[in-house]
DNA sequence: ATGTCAGCGACACGCTGA
């Protein structure tokens, strides 16, 4: 079984590179991020024709998650618990955002989530950040109930390890890298479940984002921010794991590369 | 290189978020 994540940085600007990928990578679950549209506007009939189930969270402009899946999809569900809402300058009140989304996958149970960028550090959106990976982890300790395999994969905005950015010293008094951000990103270790660090196809570590400024990508100046967490059933059946780079080759890549991880399930 | 993208409102391009 092969299982994928891929913050694509709108999927209506990478549905061809989306449906190229499907049909050359064969995933049988692929969890999406930044699908940057309405549920009812996702191209469920392109992926359809793939053979491909949709479950999809989204709001519009911004955000919003997806699961896609060849083996089953069913027992939906939208959000965390008790998940911390956002409060836009312009809003009265704090709004819940599309940025997890939950199903069962066959044998296995899957979330997808795209965990707050959190802006600056000190910013409403940093304590934000902070708090919604705490839901998370309330989340995943409910979700380990059941004893199925269970996977957490995404866009975490969070590098674990000074090692897991191109140069530390260019982050002091950035977000990404706080102690603060690790320590509440610890907290899924303390839930119960554990990472599945990827292969690196080339260089030394598997980064999965470069940013579209200033040649990022060919000079190697990257973030592995998107993880891959599962449950001891699912991090026990992995056969391969690495992070697809030739993904953000070429014209109009996402500036995130998908990570795959092979299972013997 | 202040170096890129994507979506929006509104139909030109500035703004927001990443």
């Amino acid at each position: 079984m092969r299982i994928a994540t891929w913050n694509v940085n709108s999927v209506s600007a990478r549905l061809p590179r989306l449906v190229d990928w499907l049909s050359t990578r064969e995933p049988n679950v692929l969890c999406l991020q930044e699908i940057k549209c309405a549920t009812e506007s996702f191209p469920i009939d392109e992926v359809a024709e793939l053979g491909y189930e949709v479950a999809a969270y989204g709001t519009g402009r911004w955000n919003g998650v997806a699961i896609l899946s060849n083996i089953g999809l069913v027992d939906l569900q939208r959000g965390l618990h008790d998940e911390p809402g956002f409060q836009a300058d312009d809003a009265l009140v704090p709004a819940t955002e599309p940025r997890a989304i939950g199903a069962t996958c066959g044998p296995l149970r899957v979330w997808s989530v795209y965990v707050p960028n959190g802006r600056e550090i000190g910013h409403a959106h940093y304590t934000y950040k902070l708090a919604w990976l705490r839901a998370l982890g309330a989340t995943v300790e409910r979700e380990l109930a059941a004893d199925a395999p269970l996977s957490v994969l995404g866009d975490f905005n969070v590098a674990p390890t000074d090692g897991d950015v191109w140069d530390i010293s260019q982050f002091t008094g950035y977000t990404h890298v706080t102690q603060d951000e690790r320590d509440a990103l610890h907290a899924l270790d303390e839930a119960g479940v554990s990472e599945i660090y990827p292969r690196a196809l080339k260089y030394e570590v598997p980064f999965t984002y470069w940013d579209y400024r200033g040649g990022a990508f060919p000079r190697n100046m990257g973030m592995r921010i998107d993880l891959v967490y599962g449950n001891a059933p699912f991090t026990g059946a992995r056969s391969d794991a690495y992070v697809d780079r030739e993904a953000r080759k070429g014209k109009s890549p996402s500036d995130h590369a998908p990570v795959i991880v092979d299972l013997d399930l």
